[in-house]
DNA sequence: CTCCTTGCAAACCGTTTGCAATCGA
DNA sequence: TCGATTGCAAACGGTTTGCAAGGAG
């Protein structure tokens, strides 16, 4: 299910139980708007600029929430030690992080699902996650 | 430059105005005989079994150094939220881990290769590192 | 003899937790 | 109503750092 209104949120956080809140949906709507690759305290800041009395332990306490759900996805991409958070997308894709000017691109495609294949061919591994950051310099730093 | 004996290491240290002292030389020699996936906590362990005043500061230290000089490497593997250190292999490899047991599994062989050229062709991004770690279930934990 | 390196202990920082008050359904 | 959820503040755990003592070259 796309969950893109509050009654969708609602609906998936009720169908386990739990209930829809203010600091949940602001976590969930901030998520969806950045397009990921967001700190808990990136997070918090913009949760704050709407509603400044929500708690940073709330907002990690949605994450922890949404990522049983499966709704959000935790990686962690050696920019600093902090572990970063985005929506979880269906489809397969992989991170580039640039080493000069930090960026971070998100990318689609084939690759990791030749990744997938190649595992259970040559392997015999199960993959249920494929975590791919590829670390090195952007076409735009390069030049 | 293979780097197996205490005066190895000492060149090499030595070569960038750094001195071989008995923790570097203790914590190096532990992450060569374990073949990688150490944490700081495990190694420090190791380090004082032979030498117990050793701290794991200079354990942290030691390994800082040594990624800078592009002997080691450090990778979130996910298994628990601290870092894991392994000696810096030419190779390039990638790391399977089983969600069931545990275990790390060290691959070599095209799959990372492929990955590289695939960067090169496709995204016009000169690839430095490739950090892969596959999430799922061994072939042994799967009967 | 120098000054790099260490052990120690305290600081640090991202993250988690206990608890009483609050809020959603 | 009533239990899930929150804000707060304190705890936690891995990692880093300041400093004086110690050791390599």
């Amino acid at each position: 299910m796309a969950v893109d209104a509050p009654s969708d949120l609602a609906v998936v956080l009720r169908g386990h139980g739990y209930r829809l809140t203010s600091p949940r949906w602001l976590v969930w709507s901030v998520l969806r708007s950045a397009g990921g690759h967001l700190t808990a305290e990136e997070i918090a800041l913009e949760v704050n600029a709407a509603d400044p009395t929500i708690n940073i332990s709330s907002v990690y306490r949605a994450l922890t929430l949404f990522e049983d759900l499966d709704l959000v996805r935790e990686s962690h991409l050696g920019i600093d030690d902090s572990a970063r958070w985005e929506v979880a997308h269906p489809d397969d894709h992989f991170h580039m992080v640039c080493r000069q000017c930090g960026g971070v691109d998100h990318h689609e495609g084939e690759l990791v699902d030749q990744i997938r294949s190649h595992l259970g061919d040559h392997h015999d591994f199960r993959a249920e996650n494929i975590d791919l950051v590829v670390t090195g310099v952007c076409s735009d730093c390069a030049n």
